[in-house]
Parts: C-alpha cells; sequence; structure tokens
DNA sequence: TCTGGGGTCCTAGGACCC
DNA sequence: TCTGGGGTCCTAGGACCC
C-alpha cells in the first residue's frame, strides 16, 4: 500500500468518528435508554467512564471521570459496563464502509478512522468530498442506525478537529484556503499531543491560542517540551501536517494489566495475578502470530505511582512459561508492602512467529492451563473485573469454608435470555438476585423482572442483531 | 473528583563497541 | 594507559491518545 503525505492542496482526508460510540450503540440496542443519561464504562468503585450519552454530558458527565463521580453528579443515570462484542461488530460495518470510499483507511480505534481519499476522487472539491461523505454518513446511519460525524481537510490535523467541531451528526469541509482562520483561534489544548501537562507549560509562558502558538520561539518550545514535541507542535499550528494514512500498522507490544478493587500486598496473590495475565499476553501473542524479545511488569502503589521493571530475552519467546519466569523475577525485585493498586505484564520487541517458536511452543502447555476457567470471558471488561473484585473478598478461596461461590455472572448491561421471557438485558444484580429487562432494538421499551441471579432459565446471550 | 485498559512515541543515561 | 567521538542497545519514566 502507498504511503505518502495527503494532498495538501485539496481537502482529501476524512475523519470519521462515531458520536458518543458505546453510549450510542447501548441505546439503540435498548430502548428503554434512548434519550436518558447513559454512562458507559468501570462501574465498580475505581472504574472510569469509557463513553456519556449526550443527555449524560448535560450534567457535566465525561470520559476519563471516575464512575462515581458520575454518579454523585446523575444517580438515575444508566450505568452500564460495557458489550464489546457488539461495539467490534458495529466497528467492523462502519470500517467495512469506509473500504469503499478508497483502500486507504487508517482505523485509529473502535470509532475512529481516517480515509485518504486521493486514490479514489483524484483533484476532488469541496462540493464532491461533501457529496461523498454525507454519502457516507447516510450509509452508516442505514446499516448501523447510528451517527458518525465526519471532518474533512487537507490533513490528517485539519481533518480530525474538524470532525469535532459541531459534534454530534455533523459534516465540516475545512478547504484548506481556511484551516488557518479555523486554527488560529482554538485553544492550544485542542491540538493532538497537547495534554494536560503541556497545555499548563504553554499557558505558564502565555501561549493560549493555536495562533500564539504559530508565532512561538521554536528554540524556547524544544527547550520546554523536547526537540521532537516542540518542532512537531510548531509544525501543527502552522497547520503543516504531512502525515500519510497508513491502512496497517503493526502491534509493537501486547500487554494485560488490572486495577484491584482492593490494594494488594501479598506476593503470592499478586505473583497468581501475574500469572493470569500472562496467559492472556501469551493466547494474543499467539493469535497474532508473534512473539517478543523484551518482558516488562508495570506495577502502580497505593499512591499511584508507577514503576515498570523490564528485561529483554536472549530469544524473542511467545511461550508463557518464558514470559512468566521473566515477569515474576522482574515482580520479585519490588517492594510491594505498601499495597499494589495495578499490576500489568507486557511484551514487546515483537517478530513474526519463527519456526523454533512453533517448536518451542509443543513442550509448552496449552496458553491458560494454570487457570481453572481459562478464557471463559476473554471478552470480560473493566467493570465486571472490578465487580468481581469488589464482591469476593481476595484471597477469601484460601483459608477457609466450602469453594467459592459462582462469581456473579451478571454485568449492567449484559445480554441474556430467559427461556420464559426471551432476551433482555441486565438492569442490575446483587444480594442473589438480577434484574433484567426484556425488550430489544426493535421492541418498544420492555418491562422488568427479578430474579434469583442462578435461575436456571436465565442465560447470558449474544448481542441481538440490528 | 482520587483517577481503566490498551496502546504509541519520546527522552535520557549508561553499557558496550569500534 | 587518565582518556575522543559516534552508534546501538537496553532500561526507566513520562506524556499522550482513544
Amino acid at each position: 500500500m502507498p504511503v505518502a503525505a495527503p494532498d495538501a492542496t485539496r481537502p482529501s482526508v476524512l475523519h470519521l468518528d462515531l458520536d458518543a460510540f458505546f453510549a450510542a450503540v447501548e441505546q439503540r440496542d435498548k430502548p428503554s435508554l434512548r434519550g436518558k443519561p447513559v454512562v458507559v464504562g468501570g462501574t465498580g468503585w475505581r472504574g472510569v467512564v469509557a463513553t456519556a450519552s449526550y443527555e449524560a454530558r448535560a450534567y457535566g458527565i465525561g470520559s476519563a471521570m471516575p464512575t462515581m463521580e458520575a454518579r454523585r453528579r446523575c444517580h438515575n443515570a444508566a450505568f452500564l459496563a460495557g458489550r464489546f462484542a457488539a461495539y467490534r461488530t458495529v466497528s467492523q460495518q462502519v470500517m467495512a464502509l469506509a473500504h469503499e470510499l478508497s483502500p486507504l483507511v487508517e482505523q485509529v480505534s473502535l470509532d475512529e478512522a481516517y480515509v485518504d481519499l486521493t486514490p479514489t476522487h483524484p483533484g476532488l472539491d469541496v462540493a464532491e468530498v461533501s457529496r461523498v461523505a454525507e454519502e457516507f454518513r447516510a450509509r452508516v446511519r442505514a446499516v448501523t442506525g447510528l451517527t458518525v460525524s465526519v471532518g474533512a481537510g487537507p490533513s490528517k490535523l485539519v481533518a480530525k478537529i474538524a470532525s469535532d467541531l459541531r459534534k454530534p451528526d455533523a459534516l465540516v469541509v475545512v478547504p484548506p484556503a481556511e484551516q488557518h482562520a479555523l486554527l488560529g483561534p482554538l485553544p492550544v489544548r485542542r491540538l493532538p499531543g497537547v495534554g494536560a501537562v503541556t497545555g499548563e507549560r504553554l499557558t505558564r509562558v502565555g501561549i493560549r491560542t493555536v495562533a500564539d502558538l504559530a508565532a512561538a520561539d521554536e528554540a524556547e518550545l524544544v527547550r520546554m517540551v523536547g526537540r521532537a514535541h516542540g518542532t512537531g507542535l510548531l509544525a501543527y499550528a502552522r497547520a503543516v501536517d504531512p502525515r500519510p494514512v497508513v491502512p496497517e500498522r503493526d502491534a509493537k507490544s501486547v500487554s494485560a494489566e488490572e486495577t484491584f478493587a482492593v490494594d494488594l500486598t501479598d506476593r503470592r496473590e499478586l505473583a497468581e495475578r501475574a500469572r493470569r495475565m500472562v496467559d492472556r499476553v501469551a493466547v494474543r501473542l499467539a493469535a497474532g502470530g508473534v512473539s517478543g524479545r523484551t518482558v516488562t511488569v508495570k506495577l502502580r502503589r497505593y499512591d499511584f505511582t508507577t514503576l515498570n521493571r523490564s528485561r529483554t530475552l536472549a530469544q524473542p519467546t511467545a511461550a508463557p512459561r518464558e514470559i512468566a519466569a521473566a515477569a515474576l523475577a522482574l515482580l520479585e525485585g519490588i517492594d510491594v508492602a505498601d499495597g499494589v493498586r495495578l499490576l500489568g505484564v507486557g511484551v514487546s520487541g515483537l517478530t513474526e512467529y519463527t519456526q523454533q517458536d512453533l517448536l518451542a511452543e509443543l513442550d509448552e502447555p496449552a496458553a491458560g492451563d494454570a487457570d481453572p476457567a481459562p478464557g471463559a470471558e476473554p471478552e470480560q471488561t473493566a467493570g465486571q473485573q472490578a465487580e468481581v473484585g469488589g464482591v469476593l473478598p481476595l484471597g477469601s478461596a484460601v483459608p477457609y469454608g466450602p469453594p467459592a461461590p459462582p462469581r456473579s455472572a451478571w454485568s449492567p448491561g449484559q445480554d441474556v435470555a430467559h427461556d420464559e421471557h426471551g432476551p433482555g438485558w441486565v438492569q442490575g444484580s446483587g444480594v442473589g438476585r438480577v434484574t433484567v429487562r426484556f425488550e430489544g432494538p426493535h421492541t418498544p421499551a420492555g418491562r422488568i423482572h427479578t430474579f434469583a441471579d442462578d435461575d436456571p432459565a436465565l442465560h447470558p446471550a449474544p448481542p441481538p442483531r440490528w
């Protein structure tokens, strides 16, 4: 696939951004939530908001906000753990539609992509890009039932800013001649790469708008934020962005991490958690046909300070045993006495599988066989994990009593089916009960029933078809 | 307000080599 | 042996993005 800077003399780059994506899918599939505040994210004590519906945003709820704060701001919002299989399906539909526009599609996340129209629409003008983009938006709505905002401009930078300008459900086309007028008055924080820290540094020296930044002294900027960042930001501020739209980039690392419901101090418990994360990472390495040379352990303490310890092996590996050996050795060298909030394991320095890796794999037990319920739920969400961690006292399985009860299988928002009542979704669960609302994407708002949470007539179900 | 999980890229220092 | 300069690899930390 050719990789070249976009044609900067035309609005040839599109940025597609599904509006309030996770929350929008929930409202689409759950009629009773339409027009209501919906918050998708971690539902446990330490969860954060992934996406808030526009109704929830009216209460000041936004991405990355602690869920507990969101609950304070709006008690009667629906708080859902997320259904990533459903989101992935919708995402694939949208990306397939994007590929009908041009082969140059760069997917950024489940809900965002860039498209360079140059190959299929050379010499396009504002009228043509508007027509193409509106047609695309209509198709997305017809196929998925969702709205997508689109920005078009001479570069990724301008397309991205344009897509955000009049969200939701909007198209903004920026001709090259107008890009400076558009960028100049915006606060610097709107530029990609200017986060909280850089934004604060710039504000302190009087740089508030993109126009301020464009007029800044390069040497001073580099001194403040580093070589690459400084020169890059200055170029952005001057609307210079030659980044090509790159269809597929190879992953550089694979990792798994978990924030615990309660800080852990017990080394055996931490080692056990690390082993499970290694298994998840190994499964994904194998699925991707890659192995890696560097194993990293990430650890966040009770006070949020974060450590990384890494070890580079002589040969790349995808074998859970080898990854675990390295990870546990690294973990050994870290003081955990004060309490560990988060633990993670990652593998980087990835290369394609070699013949040796395949042979070595034959000597390995299958990834995950140390786990009593391996891969039961590969798509388990942060919310589910936090919920489970909060329900079961850690280490409760060890000292006494009968085997731990089955973990609460139900997470808020989850798709279920009841033998008698049909398809629905979990509205809430706890104290041995689960409340289900029986409705689907094409029914009226449904009725609620409460069951014992081990009711044999109630089953997990796949996402409903749109 | 007390902060997820999965990533990417950059910087800086030290080891090591020529 | 009292001492240069450049390149590459590794480790650790941090900013940022969705």
